[in-house]
DNA sequence: CGTCTAGTTGACAGTCCTCAATGCGGGTGG
DNA sequence: CCACCCGCATTGAGGACTGTCAACTAGACG
């Protein structure tokens, strides 16, 4: 009857997280009632926007930065289908960054009304929004980490092995392969190395024989090889096995 | 009557939000009820511990950070009296960091019940602690940025600067003047730079008439000066301005 | 066919790291 | 009281990683 959810990215992502009862999936559905299409390269808020608004992206790739007054660029993170961008910008006196699309996109925005009310009807809606936002907090973190601490090489192999995790969940990723639309500088300015030195990084990778990039496509060619170059860990990424979660 | 609150960093972090009744001073008090005392240097809690409790900071500095196997350590944030750590560890499968104490300190554990009665009993309090949490993501996003795409010397001055907002919002910065039992090991690890490099950026900033850091104390000579250098903008960190707010 | 974006490569410079040593102050024990 | 140790700060010399500048290729598109 109810398949609010069959197509929905932010179901599949919660899926692990339930048993959910058809209200609940309505709840979750209505984060989703309102649809908006973008092209690619679409500035969909500015840093310090006042902003009433989150976005769930439902297809397509994101980006979330900021620019510094030198011309500089910060990517703070990717947001892929089944994220939801802009939380802490409720909260807060405006947006702390701007959010784009990097390809043709679907967004649905998010009022706080509806944020806070659907949590309110159903504890496990307020659970996994929960847990969505530690999450981001946990990309977030380990983002920090990979930048202040980690070798470009090991740091981009972790990038990649954190996209092909996150595509997996929501089932965009097969055998090490997946789409990537990101391109070089983009890439870069999340890593916080210059295109040209990660050119040379990711070649260094493809002649290892560990993964290669190219037209926006990413062959993982030794995934045990390349975790262990990066030293990867995923659990932080994987909805909690805990039970009794609150 | 009630001076719950008196004494209370929490309380005077969330000053601003108010007004407050004294039945919500009760409730934000709840997150203090409990306390302990604690050396400097003492782990309380480690990466991948399962945590049932989040920490607010009652006194002290803390220090919140990753390490690498290759025995590097990312320092992810220095908690302040009145901030609460370990929040998202609670809806995760475990905490994603370590936690340990600098100076002596006073903690109170709060536990996920606690945390979440607060929340629902009072629409402030659950106002206060989305604000809260709101505000340390976007501390995050800018360390993310400070670290990625900043030089060492503006790095280190936005991070003073930071510093100093943070203490003057719980009273703990005069004129300028700070205490800052930080050393330059630990700092080094916060920015993404070695000790040895840290110190040479700290004797330019000390020649360049900005910023002295001296025997755990620190002494800003020209505020513009160094806001100019690091770009600072300490919006973020401030309670929010605007009216209605969710 | 010209133009544009993205990717690639080379040469060189510079920031930042590594290794090593020294100074300095505060404890602690003889 | 003094010697010793230890954590922390400081400095120097050299090297490695990453950035800058410049040029060139390849493919997409009108």
């Amino acid at each position: 009857m109810n398949d609010v959810g069959c197509h929905s990215p932010l179901v599949r992502k919660f899926q692990a997280l339930g048993p959910w009862t058809d209200s609940e999936l309505l709840a979750l559905g209505s984060f989703g009632s309102r649809r908006r299409r973008l092209g690619a390269h679409q500035a969909i808020f500015h840093e310090r926007d006042a902003s009433d608004e989150a976005y769930l992206v439902q297809s397509g790739w994101t980006c979330v930065y900021k620019l510094l007054p030198d011309g500089g660029r910060q990517v703070i993170s990717f947001p892929l289908p089944g994220d939801i961008v802009g939380i802490s910008g409720l909260f807060l006196d405006g947006a702390q960054f701007s959010f784009e699309s990097l390809t043709p996109v679907e967004l649905s925005p998010i009022s706080t009304a509806t944020l806070l009310n659907g949590a309110m009807a159903s504890s496990n809606v307020a659970r996994a929004v929960r847990w969505s936002v530690a999450r981001d907090s946990a990309i977030l973190v380990e983002h920090l980490v990979n930048v202040g601490r980690r070798s470009a090489l090991m740091r981009t192999a972790h990038f990649i092995l954190e996209l092909a995790h996150r595509l997996r969940l929501i089932g965009a990723e097969r055998a090490g392969e997946f789409a990537c639309p990101v391109n070089q500088y983009w890439m870069a300015d999340a890593l916080g190395l210059t295109a040209i030195h990660l050119n040379r990084v990711l070649r260094e990778l493809r002649e290892a024989h560990l993964v290669t990039l190219r037209a926006g496509h990413v062959s993982i060619h030794d995934y045990e090889g390349l975790k262990d170059l990066a030293v990867f860990d995923g659990d932080y990424l994987s909805p909690p096995k805990r039970v009794g979660w609150p």
